[in-house]
DNA sequence: GCCGTTTTCGGCCCGACTGTTTTCAGTCG
């Protein structure tokens, strides 16, 4: 059965390939769409493909006769005929053109049939032998563009993590808010919506003359580049590489503008779908009569969704992941906040790899307001840690006769999962610990079956309370380790063990999909900063963004819970 | 190819910017 890629998620791939391979082939480009929309949507369903009956897949939104026919055709051979068909068609190299900013599938196309370019390199090759001169729609300009984009594609090292993002786009707003021509202005984008890891920031500005606005933009020491500049839109890029595109409106027309500019793409979709079975219109600049075009709300966002029949949708939520059925039955969940969270369950001093000494990180905590604080150093099998049973016993009588005012400090740690699931000690050692997280730090490539038997192992140590980022992904760095993530939440859900979302900006993991999942096993979680230093207390919003991601109230989340229910739900543990 | 609180057929989200096409196609978000 499934293993670490779903079959939604192979089916969904082939979707999008094909509406890809049908952009560039031409014909109908509604028929593009409508695979698109089935790819999405059936990524996200939560159940697996394999398991449904025709009829049953014929329910999933977007997927009809046909599309469940090709569904069906891959759970039986593995394969969809149409697609093989298609890419016979088209060379690889020619989809990966499309992947070069400002070249999309018409000129891609159009370079093929007429030049043979079947390829990036190829692409270049033609543009160094000026062999693009004289094609019909490329001139000087477009060809260096191309060039340029080459080399962008190239250099792309792929997204940014949140906090270098939040950092550019805050300083941004406040160089614009500064100017007495800016009525208005904040981030919008991906970063209002708290994705884990950011493409390209997306700044929104209310003024009656945007110009100003544009030229503080343009002239930013940051700035290196101006992609785009026009009256109602700028794009540049920063010396860092992450590009930014500002968008003024007039005040009038701000709430219907923050709905554009935040996304998603997909939630975007489907308003405009609502509007139009309305016979409205609903664009950047507010909701319209389609007849008489007449302006009907704009001002605020919770004036557009109500007009819609919804009610207003948190920014976390609009990924078009069910938010909107759920806004307009008014059963939107009351998501998990900063100002919920009691805890932390994962940090670290100086005695292991932290900066921060146990003073230190005990006071920044209470400074905080936590109303309790496990200390998790590494244990003893991390060799360049240089724990011993002996350091990690002091640690624990310093800890006990600490006087933390208010907050309770517990004393737990970090133990390593060894390839065999096993951790560094025994019943007895480790029955001394008020908490234990446990993580993989090692043996990253073990096959999907060993991990996921290392993992459901872990959880069934009646000790470890809580996974410690579990896909162990470093963002831009390292890639999750591959498990049946289905089966490890089940052993999870069963056991009581926590999973964690480690608030950490190069982790942020779990992330919001595989919470999604794991919520379904009836899996709680612990939301930890995994805080080196006092400072990366001040991780917790990127935590709390992904947990909202998901949909997660303060009941789901353990670090949201007061002490006495977070003791019960450690002891439950131990008494299985 | 999908879909229906107008519809089982005729629609399908909307607008900005660029470059080159003298009126708009392509790309992007």
């Amino acid at each position: 059965m499934p293993g670490a890629v779903r079959a939604n998620e192979s089916v969904a791939a082939l979707l999008t390939e094909y509406a890809e391979l049908l952009a560039l082939t031409g014909g109908d480009p509604f028929r593009a769409r409508v695979y698109e929309k089935a790819a999405r949507s059936v990524a996200g369903h939560a159940t697996d493909v394999t398991r449904l009956s025709s009829a049953e897949l014929r329910k999933i939104p977007g997927v009809g006769a046909s599309i469940a026919e090709k569904i069906e055709e891959f759970v039986h051979t593995g394969a969809i005929r149409a697609v093989d068909e298609l890419r016979a068609k088209v060379p690889a190299g020619v989809l990966a053109m499309t992947a070069i900013p400002g070249l999309g599938p018409k000129t891609a196309m159009l370079l093929y049939e007429k030049l043979g370019i079947d390829s990036v390199d190829a692409l270049e090759s033609a543009l160094d032998a000026g062999a693009l001169a004289g094609m019909k729609g490329i001139g000087p300009k477009t060809a260096a563009n191309l060039r340029h984009g080459i080399a962008l594609s190239r250099a792309q090292t792929g997204r940014f993590t949140v906090d270098v993002a939040t950092r550019t786009a805050l300083d941004i707003v406040e160089a614009l808010r500064a100017l007495p021509e800016c009525e208005r202005c904040t981030y919008a984008g991906s970063l209002r919506r708290k994705r884990d890891s950011i493409g390209d920031i997306d700044i929104l500005a209310a003024a009656q003359d945007p110009r100003p606005l544009m030229r503080r933009l343009v002239e930013l020491p940051i700035v290196t580049e101006v992609i785009v500049a026009g009256d109602k839109k700028t794009s540049v890029r920063t010396v860092s590489g992450l590009q930014v595109d500002l968008r003024v409106v007039p005040l009038a027309s701000w709430g219907a503008a923050l709905i554009y500019f935040t996304g998603s793409k997909e939630h975007n979709v489907r308003l405009r779908e609502m509007a139009v079975r309305r016979g409205l219109k609903l664009s950047e600049y507010g909701l319209f009569t389609v007849d008489t075009d007449e302006l009907i709300v704009s001002e605020t966002e919770e004036a557009v969704y109500e007009r819609l029949g919804l009610a207003w949708i948190p920014p976390t939520l609009r990924e078009d992941r069910g938010e909107i059925e759920a806004a307009a039955q008014g059963t939107l969940p009351i998501l998990l906040t900063e100002q919920d969270i009691q805890g932390d369950l994962h940090t670290h001093t100086n005695l292991t790899d932290g900066v921060s000494t146990l003073d230190e990180m005990v006071a920044a905590a209470r400074a905080r307001g936590l109303a309790y604080l496990a200390i998790t150093d590494h244990a003893k099998n991390l060799p360049m840690q240089r724990m011993t049973d002996a350091k990690m016993l002091r640690q624990r009588e310093q800890i006990r006769s600490m006087d933390a005012g208010d907050m309770v400090l517990l004393h737990g740690t970090e133990l390593n999962i060894d390839p065999e699931g096993d951790v560094d000690w025994d019943a007895e050692f480790l029955a001394g610990f008020d908490v234990c997280v446990a993580s993989v730090h090692s043996h990253f490539t073990q096959s999907s079956d060993d991990m996921t038997r290392r993992f459901i192992r872990a959880c069934e140590n009646p000790y470890v309370h809580i996974i410690g980022h579990p896909t162990t992904r470093q963002i831009g760095r390292r890639p999750a380790v591959e498990a049946d993530w289905d089966a490890v939440f089940e052993a999870a859900g069963r056991t009581g063990t926590a999973m964690e979302i480690n608030a950490y900006p190069d982790r942020l993991d779990l992330p919001d999909e595989l919470i999604l999942r794991a919520k379904r096993h009836g899996v709680k979680f612990a939301l930890d900063t995994d805080s080196h230093s006092t400072v990366h207390f001040g991780h917790l919003p990127f935590g709390v963004g992904q947990a909202q991601r998901a949909w997660l109230t303060a009941d789901d989340v353990i670090t949201a819970w007061p002490l006495p229910r977070l003791r019960e739900f450690l002891q439950a543990k131990a008494n299985r």
